[in-house]
Formats: C-alpha cells, structure tokens, sequence
DNA sequence: TATGAATGAGAGTTCATTCAT
DNA sequence: AATGAATGAACTCTCATTCAT
C-alpha cells in the first residue's frame, strides 16, 4: 500500500519532471542557454518559478538533464532505424533519414542540442559528447564495421569516421531555412557520404 | 596640412579600433556573445570601458563588425591559397588545409566566428553568411565548377555542394580538443570529400 | 482556508507596494523624476533594489502608479472638504484651504505631483492630466455650476475656468520657502479669486 | 589697432557664445535640463563638445546662463510693452498679452525657462527667482502701484500679489496643447485678474 | 511539493567632463 | 579657440537562486 503510494507519487514527480524538462526544451531551444530564463521555463510548464529548484539544483543541471534525456531518445530513434536492415548501405541511409526525421518532429529537442553542442561553455560541450557515445557506438559498430567487413566500405578508422560523419549530421540536419526546413535533404547527404565510404571498383 | 593630421588621427583611431576588435574576438571566443563582457573588451585593449561605445554604438554592433572583419580575412587567406593551384584537386586539398590553418593561427577569431555562425540569434547567424557569401562563391565558381567542366568532379549543383562543403569546413575544423588541436586533420578530411565528388571511372 | 491564505497574502503585497510608493514619493519629491534613484527608492521602503520590479515594470511605472494614488488620495481630500458646505463661496474658500493643508500634510506626494506636472515628459504630463481629472470635474460641477445658478458667481465657463483655477491652485500650492511653508495663503487666494468670480452688484 | 581686433574677437566669441545658448534654449526645452544632452547642444549649434566648455564650465552653468539672457529678453519685451500706457488697466493687459507673446515667438527660451523655474533643483529655481526680480519690480512699481494711487486698484500688498500675478503668468502661460497652442488667451486671464484687482464700487 | 516575494550581483549603456592636439 | 577621443561613475533593469509559508 504504501509502496503503491509511493509509486504513485514518483510517478506525479515524474510527470512535473517531464514538463519541466519539455518546457525546458522548448525555452534553450528558442533563445539558447543564456538568455533562457527559468520563470518561462516553469512557467510554460505550469508551474511557480520555484518548482524547477525542486527537481534540478540550478538552471545548467537543468540543461543537462535535459541533454541526456534527448540524447537517449535521440539514440533509441537512430538505433531502431538503423538495426532494421542488414544492409551497411540501407543503415547508413536509415541513419540519416532518422537523423533528420529526428530534428523535425523533435524540433524544440534538436535544436536544444544543437545549442548545447555547439556551446563555448566547456562543460556543456563534454556532457554533450558523453551523452552522445552510444551514438558514436551505434556508427563505428553497427554502420561502418559491417560495411568493412563486408567490403562495401573501404577501409577506413571507425571512430574518426564515425566523428567525422556525426559532424556532418550534426551540421547538416541543423542548417534550417526561417520556416524551419532543412537545405539539404537526408538522401543527398547519405549519397555524398556513401560515395566517400564505398570501396574501390 | 590639415589633410595630412586627419590621416593620422584616423589611423589612430583605426589603431583603436582594431584593438577593440582584437580583444572582442578573444572574450568572444573565449565567453561567448552572451557572457562575453564589455568591460573586459575595453580593458583586454587598453582602454576603458567607454571607448568601445564611441566605436561601435551597441555591444552587438561590436559583434557584428568583427564577423565582417573576421569574414574577410577568412576569405582572403583562403582564396589566395586556392587559386595558386590550376588543378581543381589541389585546389580543394588547398581549401581545407588554408582553413584548419586559419583556425590553428586565428584561434580567437575563428571560435568567435564558430559561436557566431551557431549562434540562436538568428539575426546574429544570418549576419554571419552575408559575410561569408564570398567564400561560398570561392567554393562554387573557383573550385567546383573548373573540377567538373575538367571532368574531375561528377556533376553536381554547385551552390548546395559549396553549402555542404562549407558545412563540413565548419564542423570539423571547430572540433578541437582541450589543447585547441583538431580532432581531424585536413588532408584526412579533403580525401574524403574528393572521394565523394570525383568522377565515376 | 486558500482564501483566507490568498487575502493575507495580499493584504502583505499591499503593504509593499504602499511602503514602495511612499519611498517613491519621497524620492520623486526630492529629486525629481529623471534624479530619482531606483536603489534609494527600494532601500528606503525597507526592501532590495529589485524588489521595486516584483510590483511595478519600468521606473516610469512606478512613478505613474504613484501619480494614480496622490491624485485619488488628493481628490479625496479636497471632495470630502468641497461638499460639507451647500455655499458655493465657502466651497470654493473650502477648496483652497484643503487644498494648501494637503500640500502641507502630504508635502512629498504633493511636491512628487507637482513635479510631474510641470514635467517636461508629455507621457507623465498628460497622465496628470487624466488623474486629475475628478478634481476638475469637482471645481466645475461643485463649485463653479451651483454658484452660477444661484447668482453668486458671474457666468463663466466651466471647463475652462475649472482650468485656470487648478492652475491657480497648483502654483500657489507648490511655492514654497526653503523651509517649506507657502509664500501665499489660501485665503488670500482665495479671496482673490472670488473676487473675480463674483456677480457684479 | 589691438583693441579693434579685441572687439571683433570679442563679437566672435559672442557669435558662439549665442549660439550654444540658442542650441542650449531648444534642448533644455525640449528634454528638461537631466536629459539634455551637451553633445546635441554643441552640434546643434555647429560646434564639436568640448567648445562647451570653452565657453561654460559646466553643463548648469550654461543653463544659467541661459536662464539669465532669458530673463533679460523676456523682461525688456514685457517692459516696452507695459510702459507704452499710462493706464494701470491697460498696462496688466498688455502685460498678459505681451507675456503670451513672448511665449509663442519664443517657444523655446520660455519652455526652457518655465522648464527651470519649476526644477526640483534649488539652486536652479532660486537662479530662476533672482534673475526674474525686474519682472516682480516691474508688476508691483509699474503696474499695481500705480493703480492702487490712482484709485483703480484696491489695495493690496504689492509684492506678494505680483507674486500672485507673476504665478498666473506663468502657470497659464505654461499650459499649451500638443500643438503649443495656449489654453487659455491672455484677455481671459487679464480680465480674470483685473476683476479680482479692481476697487470696490 | 509547490509557491512566489525577496534578493543582489551583474550587465549594457549614457554622458558630463577632461585634455592633448 | 576648436576638437573629439578617452574616461568612468552612475543608472536602470534582469534573473538565477533562496526560503518561509
């Protein structure tokens, strides 16, 4: 009984957790770290400026939390787009197709992260990058390792590749027109990087 | 004689002026535009507070100029590297090696440019590829277009390559390490986007 | 219960914006608008400087709120005085004399009034203007209009003679010696005034 | 020879001299003497800031100075007026009306003035006072007294209702509408006074 | 747990004044 | 006499954070 209560009432923090954070989202998306402000966030959350310091110490713990939290969903979106096909070619393909799918129905997220990332405030970068390995993993492991030792791809190191293409997905599904459009598209981006990979003949 | 004093005048306070910009590219880079502070500006240049504001009326104004200035240094070092070279090929590997080269010897300026152009001020970002506008024609008219009229490169529109050329510039040469060292090296980089763009056969 | 909660609650916010206002009134009256420091302000009411923008948003907010208090309070005091005789000569005499114990009662929102009055800011100006209004409405429906229609007073226009009497009010009123006391009495005034009110014969 | 080049000197530093005083006039009235601004002054009078204070030590005194060639003006203009008449009646008229005349041709210097004489400022008021002296000499000796002689006038104190009068002036004269029209004509005004003034019977 | 009044450090900006030219 | 670059004190306003309720 009072373990369903309990559970209950995590379940409720649970809840005012996640608005914060999507508020949250929405809020550094819009106007970046800096110049976001804690009252809109808790505001637009549905709650008094006060209940954000109730769930995280201080705005950049807020910020972080918010980054692993997108970057876990972000990788759970990759990852299941990547493992449905057996095929290095069609992963990296569905890879950049989810990419970019990612950013637009995860507008306020994405661009939270691309924020963050792209931050000149250290620590806000490192978070970002630990919270992105498992994506790291996800290329070096289930895109380019496949590809080599089927020998569609050439040789090439995994992890600096697989750095080099999440800078360009990072730059390319982050370059938007003012409607919010991307100015490349995800198969244009996949062509040019798979011709770069492919083996020779 | 009252031409001669204005000259020095004006290059006294040309010197003012590029000592503001100096010292604005260094807390700009170092802070970013937001926590990037006036007075530190003024100080790191020598002079107080004030004096920025009788150069530059507002502290994005500041901003701004020195992209312009930063934009068209950035593109005539690397357009002078690109065409001392007729071949196409040589001309790409000059283009990235010139660029991680202004990155390594301009460190201040080109962070202040990277937190620019990945700015959440859209005002901020769009200032950034006006100034930079020169650099994709560099891309497009000086490298591109020769490499597939020669028949070196496949066809391609040359205004979306230069934009993910540009895109893969940016992105790479920005990644550095805590001692400011890229984390990919140009040439590592050039081989890539040349294997992408050559011509079948 | 929350009701209760609520109305105490307000009851406290109440006496923090009256405590605000008084200081303003103070601050206002002694240097005038444009001197008048937010920081005195809040410190003298008892509070932080930032307190002052948990009630009122702008510095010019402040002092329009409290243009809104002194003219209802002022009004008040003169209305209250004005109709507690039917004759229209001891109204007017009453006027005067109520009119001189506010300055001398409520020296700093009078001088704050006063001040913003005769500023050279047409947006505080006219907000005088409309404050006072029920004071002009008073000195031509109470005072000017029973007079006229009895036979007393000679006939004038209201409106406009409501007009130059609150002028003759407000700079008789406001001048006063370095010690604070008028250089004219409001029975002199008074007199003066009836005297030029007055039907012939 | 020396003292020919002294005078013509002389007349150009006058020539600047009033000029910063014109430029000063249309500041001081338009933004009140805390938000005028040196630099618009010196530029409005065609020279640079610092010739300023080549010419006043500091920003009051310039407003002082400024005060005192206003009063000189203003009070020559109202003693030509009032002195064509040997009629204390016609006199107090042309008082008035040449007191709404002097406002209207000119707008600033008066708005400067009225500006001042309604200052928070002590010492700015008190300058204001001292330097109106002739025009409180001019109403008692020229106009009141006289009147009172020759019957015309009830007595009255001489100095505390030039001070009465010189209180209307101002306060009436003061009062324009957005388009600097005056509310209330200078005939109203006088006649209101000169049957408050007039003797009995 | 949620609230929101209070805090106060900190920032950008203005501008009277100085002074070397 | 005229200039205008440099100065730096002073000000308004913002906002992350605290804490009593």
């Amino acid at each position: 009984m009072a373990r369903i209560k309990t559970e209950i009432r995590e379940q409720f923090m649970n809840q005012t957790r996640q608005a914060l954070l999507n508020a949250a989202a929405e809020e550094f998306a819009r106007q970046g770290y800096e110049l976001a402000n804690i009252n809109t966030i808790s505001n637009k959350a549905g709650f008094a400026k006060g209940t954000v310091y109730n769930y995280f110490p201080t705005k950049q713990a807020l910020l972080l939390a918010l980054i692993d939290d997108i970057a876990q969903e972000h990788f759970e979106h990759m990852q299941s787009a990547v493992i449905t096909t057996e095929d290095p070619i069609g992963r990296l393909e569905s890879f950049f197709q989810a990419g970019f799918e990612y950013v637009a129905t995860q507008m306020h997220r994405a661009r939270a992260m691309f924020n963050t990332v792209n931050s000149s405030n250290q620590e806000q970068k490192n978070h970002c990058f630990q919270a992105y390995q498992p994506m790291f993993q996800l290329i070096a492991a289930q895109i380019l390792s496949p590809g080599m030792h089927q020998g569609i791809f050439r040789p090439v190191d995994p992890m600096s590749t697989a750095l080099l293409l999440m800078t360009i997905y990072l730059g390319t599904a982050s370059q938007v027109d003012e409607q919010g459009r991307p100015w490349l598209d995800p198969d244009q981006v996949a062509d040019f990087v798979l011709r770069a990979l492919r083996a020779a003949g």
